[in-house]
DNA sequence: GGACAAATAGACAGACTTGTCTATCTATTC
DNA sequence: GAATAGATAGACAAGTCTGTCTATTTGTCC
């Protein structure tokens, strides 16, 4: 079982990242809580920085998959989808999101806040994740016949950016429906064509 | 003067510690850059905590001085400041704001990034912060005559936190433009009684 | 000039960091 | 059953981290 180990390493690491952040956690910890040896992790990854980057990999995929489920379905109507993903916001507040589970914030917003350097692969990958995020709701946008959906996606990825920083940074776990009330006076404005 | 070497610990502190990181930059670097001995660093603050706690404090204070400054300067309509506000985060992450002027993202952000732990008193700073810059916003919807200022005050932290977010995780230094429309459509939706 | 407070350089402790290495063990496959 | 690949524990290197300590020098006020 190769891959057995491997993936049991980016799960556990990314559980750990999460909670305490990249700097915070060393490799030690991660392997110990693992219950692998220190030469399988660097078997398997040359640095921690790639193991970095291979838990926020699986995070994008893991988060993406899970969100547009949700998204899609709580309903068909893509105009209604567009408000739908503030409802979902608030599922992944109050810890109903994807594993694991405990809402400590973006990982993404956070990695890029640990490594600032826009060339770093760990922050690259933060700019990724918000670009298929953004890539997603125009999408929903085109559906809904927007006459600008890339300005809809632009919206909602700063609301949805806020929701999420005001939620971890305040504790305030309704920032999802702040947004979401914006977010519905904003459709009223810029009804479809 | 014994403050004299304070002072310049907390700016060296701040501009290193915005620039890499809170976890990144450690004592030794500081106090290098800073030109100073470890033990005067020590006898001002007990712990790197509490020096990481004094420039965020700082940060606060010097940021949302500048920042108030340049929206009641832009005009003296309450309604205006209400979207000059994004002007000023253009300046923001232009470069243009309070020192250290590179723009890294919000300090408060990658705070409460690096210490997850609401208690953490750098995670509660941030918390301080933001209610502080919600407050104000409150302030200009109050003058402004709005129906309900707290709930601009909480659509504008959103739009804001967003913005910023945005701004830094994918280097888009118009995000605060993206904002300021979708404040005035807002705005625009929710006339003052 | 003498006294007192503050700052200095630098050694030091103890713990932690990433990453390498070795020598042993286990499991699968031929 | 023998060979091969992967995992194991743990020592180890070389450097970093925070925080303490000492012994010396500097600057200011009386």
């Amino acid at each position: 079982m190769p891959a057995g180990k491997r993936d049991h390493l980016i799960d556990t690491a990314l559980r750990l990242f999460a909670a305490e952040g990249f700097h915070a956690v060393g490799i030690d910890r991660v392997i110990a809580e693992a219950g692998v040896a220190k030469m399988t992790l660097y078997n398997h990854f040359r640095t921690k920085d790639e193991l970095i980057v291979a838990a926020l990999e699986r995070r994008a995929e893991r988060f993406l998959a899970w969100f547009t489920h949700r998204v899609e379905a709580a309903t068909e109507d893509p105009r209604q989808r567009l408000l739908t993903v503030f409802d979902v916001l608030a599922e992944w507040y109050r810890g109903r999101g994807p594993e694991p589970r405990r809402f400590t914030g973006c990982a993404f917003q956070n990695a890029a806040a640990e490594f600032h350097d826009p060339a770093h692969p760990a922050h690259a990958a933060a700019n990724a994740m918000k670009r298929g995020t953004r890539g997603y709701v125009r999408g929903l946008a085109e559906a809904a016949g927007f006459d600008d959906p890339g300005a809809v996606a632009a919206w909602w990825l700063v609301l949805i950016e806020g929701a999420t920083a005001v939620a971890h940074q305040l504790g305030e776990r309704d920032a999802a429906l702040t947004a979401k009330a914006a977010a519905a006076t904003l459709l009223d404005a810029q009804a479809p064509s």
